[in-house]
DNA sequence: TTTCAATAATTGGTTAACCAAAGTTAATTA
DNA sequence: TAATTAACTTTGGTTAACCAATTATTGAAA
């Protein structure tokens, strides 16, 4: 009986902010280098308060779509209007990623971070690396699992690759991989000493400069999980 | 004579909350799962207005270290202590990313789309891709250069590619791309030939479900930009 | 006529006060 | 005694007013 009901759409102010400037910079009225109308005009032109607007202006500098600076305006430095029309939409709502998707991005960055840090590494990643191997075995021991420090080797891996971008795109798929994780209970204990032997061979792959041998150590390594991702289909 | 100044650091109220929060997290003060204080108690004790407080915890939000809930409270739901640790003082400086990194990444990223895209476009996606072509080109002969364009049908690709995360840090990338191109000049307008021929293949293989092919031929699209971003050192 | 300085207006940044919803407590009733 | 409800407190969300820095304007002097 429920079901004739469908579900309001709650789109909120901020959202709905975002949504005009996007319409006003596709139709032209803005283009990239323009400045955008002061936020008090913005304000009465969109009939809300000041702080919505500051707070979809905000969300727009966090995506580099537009650049404010203090006490001179706000200005548009990001994408032309045509790149514009289908990102933002898609923009809000980033965080929807299903797990299948982020288990193979996963897998894709891994394995390039291990076979790049292979090559670039230098004697100071490797003792970092040894010491965040060591922290993980230290937690397992006390606690039984550690995914905090299995993530976070696998972060230092990505700073060893010399690599900021690669690395700046694990971080922030990170959080998403322990929620899921977490959630999901995919790592089961028993396996432990398994996964610390696997990172024991990464590293000692990237400790001889072999990169085609760290990317198929780090690609066996992340096997049992691709796996589990498709059975949860 | 000026080298004996060393430039000041003017930290922004909203770090220094942030870096406050890090470190009562750290200390085990607050770990995942708890409440964060109300946003009145916080701007108290750290002596400051209640809308920094409320600035910072946007962008704690915003990366997914809390989650605010209206009328509630906000509760910290990211990574454990040990991986917070390095990982917020990183992600303040994400933007620093060097134009070498930034192409090696797209690449990866740009290939494995490629390759998804052939194996999982559907016959609309087909359709889509063309048009995206035929916008790029029609734009090329009307004023020379179309650098929304040559992006927007890179991005239609990893949206065939089914892989939402994929396509969220193409997203992510893309406007630092096109800052790069257009501050650097790199495509030069008498190619623009050659980039739609190489844009066809691409679609040719995608269409003909050729994965291999279509990586192929990504890769060899985007080889020239990366020779010159290696001869940029 | 041009240049420069002082002043007025405009800008984003910040604060304090107010609002509605959620949570809590206590009193009242079955 | 237990359950329910009503009032009260606390919460984040929003608005309006204020502040300091910047920019534009205007007028005077060279």
């Amino acid at each position: 009986m429920l079901d004739i009901f469908s579900e309001i759409k709650v789109e909120s102010p901020v959202d709905k902010i975002i949504r005009q400037i996007r319409t006003l910079i596709t139709t032209g009225e803005l283009k990239s280098g323009d400045k955008l109308p002061p936020e008090r005009k913005l304000s009465e032109k969109f009939g809300v308060g000041r702080y919505v607007v500051r707070d979809a202006i905000k969300k727009l500098e966090f995506y580099g779509i537009v650049k404010t600076q203090p006490q001179s305006g706000t200005v548009i430095e990001g994408l032309g209007m045509v790149a514009l029309e289908g990102l933002i939409s898609d923009v809000l709502k980033i965080e929807e990623n299903d797990f299948a998707s982020l288990v193979e991005t996963r897998i894709l960055l891994e394995i390039e971070s291990a076979g790049k840090a292979a090559e670039r590494r230098s004697e100071e990643d490797i003792v970092i690396l040894q010491n965040a191997l060591k922290a993980y075995e230290d937690k397992i021991i006390q606690e039984g699992s550690a995914v905090e420090e299995d993530l976070l080797f696998h972060l230092k891996i990505a700073e060893a690759s010399r690599n900021t971008v690669l690395k700046s795109l694990m971080l922030i798929i990170t959080p998403d991989i322990v929620k899921s994780f977490t959630k999901l209970k995919v790592c089961n204990d028993d396996s432990a000493k398994e996964i610390i032997d696997q990172h024991q061979q990464i590293l000692d792959h990237i400790i001889a400069q072999n990169p085609e041998g760290a990317r198929e150590a780090m690609k066996n390594h992340l096997k049992d999980i691709l796996e589990f991702s498709k059975k949860m289909k």
